[in-house]
RNA sequence: GGGCGAUUAGCUCAAUUGGCUAGAGCACUUGCCUUACAAGCAAGGGGUCAUAGGUUCGAGUCCUAUAUCGCCCA
């Protein structure tokens, strides 16, 4: 017997030699097919900088498992791929790398620099890329795309223009969040609040007729008070209310602030008498333009104050933070400093604390595109599961302000706008202008802005399809199915691509969006780089094999809960390949023939075993196709392990064994072969999608020895892949349920009598006798699979009869309706027999106590479903037989 | 402050929408290298379902509080 394949999976060995073959078959591509139905998925594109983590690796595999597996079902697959240009990350990675030659930026100017960057792309971006193609995923790779290319940009521009024209993009100048590393504006949603334990410095500021006498401000960023131009108080406030109208002049600058009174101050915050600072905070903006005040900008774009920050120019702020407060200690300004909780914004790139900053900025007037997106979810045209996730999107679309969409940095979209040098005039168009579209001048300049890399990622899944040129890609597969992401990106990317769909193509993107759980370390923590707490996808595939991997987080997968990794759990999903990999190792082994002849098999050639695995086969397929409709990944993959491992193989392949090597006639033989191979190859095609590459390489051993040994399969073997196979279908001829009930009734017999010979200390090769008594009408004919019963549990002589009584030193077990004597003479030891008849009849009594006690509530009996009362019932009945049965032995046992 | 999620076996998680004695993987105990697999086989042990009330014939499941932990938003 020998088949080539070793005892022991070794994923290395095939792995890499089908993603190739896969790849280079075309296996992946789609092309639109009208006759075929398409199923889409457009791939979260992952940042050119980014290296494979679990993250990505979790959602891959998912989107994976559900391409492969519509692929299989027969849909037109396409798996979009591609990946992000991440302005700002990839810039500061680049700027890093150049930085350790001692090389800024600002030496090498715009287009030098931007051309470093395309180097550094063409090196590293495909990084990440390859990681992906070791997990295995099906991607359509001649389809690539990356948000920078020909094709992308033109999105960009056009929808810049045609947003521009319909209204919805403009330009204003307003408090935005500023990150000064990075001297960039960021939106709303790239910033990461956290708590910080701060101060409220309580300043003291003089009137200017009465400089004696002060009035007390309460400050989080003392150092803002250089830009202050006003105080305010609420007008209902007694206490200040016949100050307002007063000048009070700002400690150090000298400044003039009128005291005025706004309905935004909170009287129960700090004195109740707030600086107001209009070009450093968004509050203090709006109050400034209600009450006409100038602001004033005392910060350069680096954080560094500037001129209208008196002696303090050219310091940075948080120094200018430390020094304003030292001379206003000196100077007798500070009334009092209390520790205070509050939250400060963080650059979601850098972590550089964000200073709100006043500058021109280009916005997309966001309320009519988010209504349009509340809509359409509403509507269910856009379906999230798990559903909860809906009201987080929807909040965010009912709350959303305006979006900050340019970037002053240089790797991205470069804003389609001009201006003219002599009239001013902004034309935004999406070829270059050679001229002012209001007075023909020449001299036209562009933005040096690019935008925001979420604007190119919100077109990902039309931009990718060509828009907007008119493709039949577009037609076909535009709106896609299905998008599988991280919840940390419903704001940034699913809302906006949804938004965008909507404004652009009339239509939502997608139809479901799956999001599921986020990967934790074994302490519940995010697993990150400085905590050095991550584990690598990579490092794992190399241990492990890429399947069992894709298996093991698959099984940890739960309806979109966070998912607490350790290293060692994928030895389950190793465990389990490599128990597949014997399994079919054992299946090649016996479909060998010295001379194979074909025989076509009747449903009258099946045992009773063939027609219970064939049933439990067809449950399997149904549950299995019905749970990934639900996106109910890991009770898929949970059902197909089960059935494989304590099915197939901990009975079938057991039980059949002797059908193999004593065969009562050959064509028994090739019936036991056939059910074999068959069974097997739909297992391989149930466990594909998440577990592509044993399978397929299993399924091509299989194949060539059904072909060889002249097996007829159920199923024609139709593709010269695995992967490009049909789906397995549920066939109501296999379900057979009297035989699932009595196999389940066999194999308690069967543990029942190996469960006395463990507790009797017997080996298990010893043979041993046994009679089995069945009571009143017996259900189960178990005369008919004596013949199994007597294998499985190494039975010699087995009498099997109607109310037989109890040979003299037996072990006894009651299973239901049947008793299992297994005499064993001078080895019995009595005082073990008596300890687990008595421990059984303790267990029999509780769960009397129990059924009785609901059968003598009268309102159980009247008022629950008469079907669960005669269950009751039918179980009181069934633990008396079975109680008496098991005082007779103790009485016998003495 | 608001919202969401979690709390079930030593650990990590299930439980088909309220109805059999709450399941699985890992870990544990006992016995086995039985030629598919020791990454395995066979047989076991292990749970006051966070707490307190409530609804119901019946609650891990529904309701109301409370506690602890986590995430998001302000």
């Amino acid at each position: 017997m020998q088949t080539g394949l070793s005892p022991q999976y070794n994923p290395k060995e095939i792995e890499d030699k089908w993603y190739h073959v896969w790849e280079k078959e075309g296996s992946f591509h789609s092309v639109p097919d009208t006759s075929k139905e398409p199923y889409t998925i457009v791939i979260p594109p992952p940042n050119v900088t980014g290296v494979l983590h679990m993250g990505h690796a979790l959602n891959n595999i998912l989107q994976d498992i559900l391409i492969r597996w519509r692929r299989m079902q027969g849909y037109n697959a396409l798996w979009m791929p591609g990946t992000d240009h991440a302005g700002i990350a990839t810039q500061n990675v680049v700027e890093r790398e150049l930085g350790t030659k001692r090389i800024k930026r600002d030496h090498l100017g715009r287009e030098r620099f931007i051309e470093e960057i395309w180097k550094w792309k063409d090196k590293y971006g495909s990084t990440i890329i390859q990681q992906l193609k070791k997990l295995g995923s099906s991607c359509d790779w001649a389809r690539e795309r990356f948000t920078m290319d020909e094709g992308l940009s033109a999105a960009v521009k056009e929808t810049f223009v045609r947003l521009f024209k319909r209204g919805l993009i403009y330009k204003g100048t307003y408090i935005i969040n500023w990150c000064p590393r990075c001297r960039t504006a960021l939106a709303d949603d790239e910033v990461e609040h956290e708590e910080h334990e701060g101060h409220l410095w309580h300043i003291k500021y003089p009137f200017k007729d009465a400089p004696h006498l002060f009035l007390i401000v309460a400050t989080t960023r003392p150092e803002t008070m250089l830009g202050d131009v006003a105080v305010a108080v609420n007008p209902r406030d007694d206490r200040y209310k016949d100050m307002v109208g007063e000048i009070l002049t700002l400690p150090i600058i000298g400044r003039d602030l009128p005291v005025i009174a706004d309905e935004f101050v909170d009287p129960s915050f700090g004195t109740g008498a707030v600086k107001v600072t209009p070009a450093h905070d968004p509050n203090d903006f709006e109050i400034g333009k209600r009450h006409n005040l100038t602001p004033v900008v005392i910060m350069q774009e680096n954080g560094v104050m500037n001129e209208c920050a008196g002696d303090y120019e050219g310091m940075d702020r948080f120094e200018c933070r430390d020094a304003l407060v030292e001379e206003l200690k000196l100077k007798k300004f500070i009334e009092m400093v209390t520790p205070h909780q509050h939250s400060v914004g963080h650059c979601y790139r850098c972590h550089c604390v964000i200073e709100p900053y006043l500058s021109e900025q280009w916005f997309i007037r966001m309320r009519p595109l988010a209504d349009a997106a509340i809509k359409a979810s509403q509507k269910k045209s856009v379906t999230f599961f798990p559903e909860r996730w809906e009201k987080i999107y929807l909040s965010w679309l009912e709350n959303v302000r305006d979006w900050c969409i340019s970037r002053q940095i240089w790797w991205g979209h470069r804003i389609p706008a001009w201006y003219c040098q002599e009239c001013g005039e902004i034309t935004v168009t999406v070829d270059t202008p050679v001229k002012c579209s209001k007075c023909s001048s020449i001299t036209l300049k562009q933005d040096e802005d690019v935008l925001d890399t979420w604007f190119s990622s919100a077109l990902w899944p039309f931009s990718t399809m060509g828009w907007p040129a008119e493709t039949p890609e577009l037609r076909y597969y535009y709106p896609t199915s299905t998008l599988v992401t991280d919840r940390g990106i419903i704001y940034f990317w699913v809302a906006r691509m949804v938004m965008m769909g909507l404004e652009i193509m009339n239509h939502v993107p997608f139809k479901n969006v799956y999001i599921h759980g986020t990967i934790l370390d074994e302490q519940g923590r995010k697993m990150s780089k400085s905590l050095g707490n991550g584990i690598d996808p990579l490092v794992m595939i190399d241990q492990y094999g890429a399947d069992a991997l894709r298996f093991s987080i698959i099984v940890l997968t739960t309806e979109g809960q966070d998912i607490k990794l350790s290293e060692s759990r994928f030895e389950m999903g190793r465990n389990f390949t490599n128990k597949l990999w014997n399994a079919a190792r054992f299946v090649m082994m016996n479909l060998e023939e010295k001379t194979p002849e074909e025989v076509h098999l009747a449903p009258s050639d099946y045992q009773f075993e063939d027609k219970w695995i064939l049933s439990r086969l067809n449950t399997t397929i149904k549950a299995c196709t019905l749970y990934l409709e639900q996106f109910k990944f890991n009770d898929a993959a949970m059902k197909i392990y089960d059935f494989t491992w304590h099915s197939f193989c901990d009975w079938y392949l057991e039980i059949v064994k002797i059908r193999l090597y004593e065969p009562v006639s050959p064509r028994d033989k090739k019936v036991a072969q056939t059910i074999l191979a068959n069974v097997l190859s739909q297992i391989l095609h149930l466990l594909h999608p998440f577990v592509p590459f044993i399978t397929e390489e299993l399924w091509h051993n299989l194949k060539k020895a059904i072909l060889e040994n002249k097996i007829t399969i159920r199923k024609a073997l139709q593709s010269k892949y695995l992967m490009c196979n049909p789906w397995p279908r549920e066939e109501k001829q296999y379900e057979d349920a009297i035989a699932e009930e009595n196999m389940v009734v066999l194999q308690d017999v069967i543990r029942a009598i190996r469960n006395i010979r463990n507790k009797m200390n017997i080996r298990e090769k010893q043979k041993l006798n046994a009679v089995i008594a069945v009571t009143g009408d017996g259900e189960y004919d178990l005369r008919e699979h004596s013949g199994l019963l007597k294998r499985m549990a190494n039975i010699d002589h087995l009498e099997i009869g109607r109310d037989l009584t109890r040979p003299a030193n037996s072990a006894s077990e009651v299973i239901g309706k049947i008793q299992a004597f297994v005499p064993l003479g001078g080895i019995i030891d009595p005082v073990v027999e008596k300890e687990r008849q008595l421990k059984h009849l303790q267990q029999l009594e509780n769960h009397l106590i129990v059924v009785r006690h609901k059968l003598e509530n009268k309102d159980f009996v009247a008022k629950a479903p008469a079907h669960v009362v005669a269950m009751e019932q039918n179980r009181e009945k069934e633990l008396l037989e079975q109680l008496s049965k098991i005082k007779l032995i103790l009485k016998d046992l003495g």
